[in-house]
DNA sequence: GTTCAAATCACAGTTTATTGTGATTTTAGA
DNA sequence: TCTAAAATCACAATAAACTGTGATTTGAAC
């Protein structure tokens, strides 16, 4: 899973839930333009970011062996 | 999995490995004492270096739902 | 307890994420 | 098409990651 695949996954599973942007931004206490970026692939975010946002959403990740 | 168990996680895969780490730092592409901090659970690294070093490793990450 | 490699730390400079504000574009419904 | 909300963008300021260098500590073998 790559870094475009996490702000996909993060997008479906926010509109699954009918969390607009903003609402997620605030609950997950970053900014709209950050998490806007997740969403669209772009930038670079902190790994506590997209944790943060993970949480929100109620998903988690884990490590796994490639193949 | 919190950030905390990421480095755990890339600490006992590199020593499995055993590739020391100015090594994997090297392969990842990324600075020693960037990959120092994340093994320690210190900081709070981009994204991008947490998938680096995790391709390096034959790694990778997921996103599940909790619980 | 000596030795050497591995790991960690401290520091300062550079790069870049994050932020709020305000404007613009896109989307979906009436 | 109009309209309102949602999403995106642009910008400048701030905060923080990343880096290399060099020093220090830790760990394991002898």
């Amino acid at each position: 899973m790559n870094y475009q695949q996490i702000g996909r996954t993060i997008r479906d599973r926010r509109k699954s839930l009918n969390i607009t942007q903003p609402i997620l931004a605030a609950l997950a206490g970053i900014g709209i333009n950050t998490l806007v970026a997740i969403e669209r692939g772009s930038g670079n975010p902190k790994i506590e970011t997209i944790l943060a946002v993970l949480d929100t959403l109620g998903l988690e990740f884990d490590i796994t062996l490639k193949n």
